[in-house]
DNA sequence: GATATCTATGAGCTTTAACTCACATTCTCT
DNA sequence: AGAGAATGTGAGTTAAAGCTCATAGATATC
């Protein structure tokens, strides 16, 4: 039975030039997945595409499974840099900016090359267990659980650990089916419009019963989503 | 370049014969899928553990995607049964009520055979576009959206079809992530809870803000999700 | 410019899974 | 019983993807 191959590249290219090799290998790699599809995809196919030797791909990647490896690889640490970025950009900012700003963010990432975005993304299962993929969705709910406890007092779950499985499987298929299956007459605002509303009537501390004199600590019950203000601390 | 491969079922058994064989087939196809993954799964594989010749598996299934694609089929149709049935069951009931149900069939379906059901799904999108997956996803929009029309008084959102998107991808990917990636730490019943209390709070309309006084055509702002009763109609 | 290392080449070997077909067996029906 | 249809068989063909290796060229280093 033939065995799991592996995923992690062979060597690293250390002069300019085959630097440059890699990058056409890789570049090839995500032409001909989108092209032709995962499995019409072949290793003697990429050589080709990427105008290199297949002895040279050979060189640096052991399999094809390490090539899409490498593709999602990179892939992953794109999106997680800017998901990174984005929630240190709206830290500070009320909890439905926020919410509203992320998604947004990823559906934008995640838009720019939706068919690549897609064979890469079916493909995680089968390479995942084999590369950095586990590491970088534990990286995304330690950042989502993160932001949750800076905002303990302002947002309503109290089982965290639940509330993070939650969310961050929502966010990811509700971005990735939003850049990827989305039917036309739909527009991506409405889209995520509705998601943002879902998440934050998720997150939102129930509207207190007695009457709203006092300055408490939570989210207005309807805040407008697109004003952005600093929050009462 | 390798076409793409049929998927459709060469002919049908007609004797009792030749149905059996078809069982085994299959019987063998999820067994070997679960065992050795898709990729290490080859029609020869199968068929020995079918104890059926490989002639005999070529004479019903033109292909090893054709055999998946036959699994995927009966898959999909048994929970689309099943989503038909537990919804004319909870028609009636308060849409809490209702929610809950829904997910919790949904989950402990796929949780029956968790493994199976985490090698078929990975592997729609391969042989989805050629066998009805597609028509199965529209007949559960289609349930969906009859569900929300019927109960429109009682439900917030006004766009039915971004609503319908939204709950269908949230439903679809965190029933099977509960069903084949909860983490160990939380329960199956935690999560539908917190999942339940999402779509919950998505779909209640906003406590009015005046007195409650009069008898109005919505939700309870936090009804008891256990309890069955008949709703004010 | 000599030497060692890094890099590139591609014909061709190996492996394996998909698939066929000529023939054998079993079933159905009169 | 017997004819024709349905079903079953598996060695063998085909196709193609994975991968190696002997060789050659490029680059760095002294």
């Amino acid at each position: 039975m033939r065995a799991r191959p592996r995923t992690t590249p062979r060597k690293a290219p250390r002069q300019a030039r085959s630097r440059a090799t890699v990058d056409a290998i890789l570049a090839a790699t995500a032409q001909v997945l989108v092209r032709d599809g995962y499995d019409r995809t072949s290793t003697n196919k990429v050589a080709e595409v990427a105008g290199v030797s297949i002895g040279s791909l050979y060189q640096y990647y052991p399999s094809k499974e390490a090539l899409v490896a490498a593709l999602i690889e990179r892939h992953m640490q794109r999106l997680a840099a800017l998901l990174e970025t984005k929630m240190i950009e709206v830290g500070e900012a009320p909890v439905p900016v926020a919410v509203r700003a992320l998604l947004s963010a990823l559906v934008d990432a995640k838009t720019l090359e939706p068919k690549l975005q897609k064979v890469l993304m079916e493909q995680v299962p089968r390479v995942g267990r084999l590369c950095k993929v586990a590491q970088m969705d534990k990286h995304f709910e330690d950042l989502l659980r993160g932001y949750l406890q800076m905002r303990h007092a302002q947002i309503r779950p109290t089982n965290l650990d639940a509330a993070v499985f939650l969310l961050v499987t929502t966010g990811a298929a509700v971005t990735h089916a939003i850049a990827t299956d989305r039917p036309e007459h739909i527009s991506v605002e409405e889209l995520v419009d509705e998601t943002a509303e879902m998440v934050m009537r998720y997150l939102r501390p129930d509207a207190p019963a007695h009457d709203r004199d006092e300055d408490d600590d939570e989210l207005p019950a309807r805040a407008p989503v697109t004003e952005l203000h600093p929050l009462p601390s």
